[in-house]
DNA sequence: CTGTGTGCAAAGCTTTTGCACTACT
DNA sequence: AGTAGTGCAAAAGCTTTGCACACAG
């Protein structure tokens, strides 16, 4: 079975060769489903959640679980391969853009693109509380459509 | 039984009444269970998730459901009583503090607080897409404990 | 008595956990 | 054989939905 879906792999295009190197650069064993995975993650799609991930990569045929879309995701995330924007409670994007960056987010729509370069500047070092360190800042500009309906 | 609740609520201070009137000030009928769940928000915790509200309410006899606290934080959301802080997938904090300011999470703890007043501040204004209007910034400067174990 | 509004049990999500299995040493 | 690493079914957890009940007109 794991045969069978290394095949597949293996016989297709370099991309995917791309993509192991990729993951053995970031110190992650390449398996058949980290491929088929980091495959549609890496794909046209800039963000991407990891329910449309669970679509893409099962589209021809059951071959990857949901936990393992889950679990493999996080392990990029932990990597750094790519990079967790959380704006909705109930769903995380994943973005293959790992250079640091802002975000606006239609909260009508669900859709999440970027700030242009330049475009947004945060300025300023908060006071961090004792012992921690800074990991990262995230900005995220939230919009709506003109015209929805107005809340009562 | 729902005139034991409200005896249990108009026995108490004024407080109750504040609480009352503000939510009449936004629109919001207040009943029962919307007081009680607006006295946890608005008391001393600045930053509150919906299941702490929910262990609050419930700490001395269980008077309030599980769905009513997560659609009365909603419906307190809705009508900007309560400002949704969103860091962490599996958890929304409900921050009583309405006006705009910026937040510090810190992911070993999942402790959340506010940046002091203009020690962080955001520059420019970025392009939106076609026929959305801005609804407002978010910014989340994320920190972790010194001395946390090692990412292999 | 009718219609609007409210509260909650049950259902529906997303995500994590624990265990079987694999594949190297 | 032993050990580290991998994948997934089942469990857990957070949130929403649909319906029964309460209340005002």
């Amino acid at each position: 079975m794991y045969n069978l879906l290394m095949d597949q792999i293996v016989k297709s295009s370099f991309e995917q060769v791309d993509i192991a190197a990729l993951l053995r650069r970031h110190g992650i064993n390449p398996t058949a489903q980290r491929l088929i995975i980091g495959r549609a993650v890496f794909s046209s799609f800039q963000h991407i959640s990891a329910d449309q991930v669970l679509k893409m990569v099962n589209e021809e045929r059951n071959c990857v679980s949901k936990a393992t879309v889950y679990n493999t995701l996080n392990l990029f995330a932990q990597h750094k391969l790519v990079h967790e924007v959380i704006v909705d409670p109930s769903k995380v994007f994943y973005d293959s853009n790992t250079s640091p960056h802002h975000h606006i987010y239609n909260e009508d729509t669900g859709e999440l693109i970027d700030v242009g370069e330049g475009e947004l500047e945060v300025i300023g070092i908060p006071n961090l509380p004792e012992n921690t360190v800074a990991a990262g800042i995230d900005v995220i500009v939230r919009v709506t459509n003109r015209n929805r309906p107005i809340l009562n």
